[in-house]
DNA sequence: AAATTTTTTTAGATTAATTCCAATATATTG
DNA sequence: CAATATATTGGAATTAATCTAAAAAAATTT
C-alpha cells in the first residue's frame, strides 16, 4: 500500500478483470483489498460504505461483489440458509465456522489435509472444493 | 420395508425422536424414508406431498424437516445462497454439487479421505465436517 | 370416552436476502 | 466533444424461510 497512488494497483485489478473503475467500484475494491483479509456479507460492506462515507446501492455492491467473484477477486462461501460471504483470500484454504456467532475464520492450511480426492463424474471437472468445519460453543 | 405394517417403522422413529407421530409427519417420513436416499429442498417435498394426495402446509413442512434434522434423522446441506437440500444419508460422508443444475450427489466415503484435521479453537467443539466438491460440465 | 391439557398444524402475514427493472448517469472510444 | 457502451440507482419484485395466533388433533386425566 503506497502513499502517492492508492489506486493505482486497484484500477490496474478491475481493468484486469474487463471492470471499468467506477467511482463505487474502486470504494469497494478500497474497503475489501487494502488490508487484512476478510470475509464479508453484502449487507455489512453496504453499510461499511455508506459509514466511510460513501454512496453506494445496495444493488451495486451485489453486482461488484458477484463480478469481483466471477473474475477471481473473491470467493464466496455458504454457510447457512440466508448467509453468505465474500471471503477476499482467494487462495486454497477452508473454513471454520463457528454456528452460534455467524463468524467465519482461515483454517491453517498446514493444519489439514484432503490428500485423496474422488474423481470428478463423467462430463464433469471439479471447480473447487469447499470443506467447512462447523463448531459449537463447548 | 414391509407390505403388512408399513407405518410401523416409521412411528417409531418419530417415537424415538419424541415426536408425535401425526399424519403429517408420518407422510413425510415416508416420502422421506421409505426408498433410496435422497437430497430434498423444503419446497420440493411440499410439491411432492401435494401431488401424491397428501395435504400438508409449507409451514408444516419446514417445521418437520428442521425436527427431524435436529432429531438426527436428516442433514441440512447448504450449497449456495437461497438453495439448501436436506439428506436422509445421516452417514458420515460428503457431497459432489453440480453447479450448472443444482443437483447434489453422494461421495463414495472410500474414494476420498481427510485425515488430518486441525484442533478446534480454544472453547469450541467440531460439530461437523461438511466437504462440498462442485463441478462444472466439461 | 368425555373433559382437559398439550402439542401440532395451518393460512396468511412478515422478514430477510437477493435480483430485477427501466430510467439516469458515467466511462470509453473515435 | 459526440456517440456508444456500460454501470448505477431506487424501488419494485421475487424467493426462501420464519412467525403468529387461531383451529385442530393427539395425549392425558378423570
Amino acid at each position: 500500500m503506497q502513499a502517492r497512488k492508492p489506486y493505482r494497483d486497484l484500477i490496474d485489478r478491475l481493468r484486469t478483470a474487463k471492470l471499468r473503475p467506477t467511482r463505487q467500484r474502486l470504494a469497494l475494491a478500497k474497503l475489501l483489498f487494502s488490508g487484512r483479509d476478510r470475509h464479508v456479507s453484502a449487507e455489512a460492506l453496504h453499510k461499511e460504505a455508506h459509514e466511510t462515507g460513501v454512496s453506494v446501492s445496495l444493488a451495486t455492491v451485489y453486482n461488484s461483489l458477484h463480478q469481483f467473484t466471477q473474475a477471481g477477486l473473491l470467493r464466496e462461501v455458504v454457510v447457512e440458509p440466508g448467509r453468505s460471504y465474500f471471503d477476499t483470500n482467494v487462495s486454497e484454504h477452508h473454513h471454520f465456522y463457528l454456528e452460534d456467532t455467524g463468524e467465519l475464520s482461515d483454517i491453517e492450511p498446514e493444519t489439514m489435509s484432503l490428500p485423496r480426492l474422488p474423481e470428478a463424474p463423467e462430463g464433469c471437472q471439479i471447480s473447487r472444493v469447499d470443506v467447512t468445519i462447523r463448531l459449537k460453543r463447548t
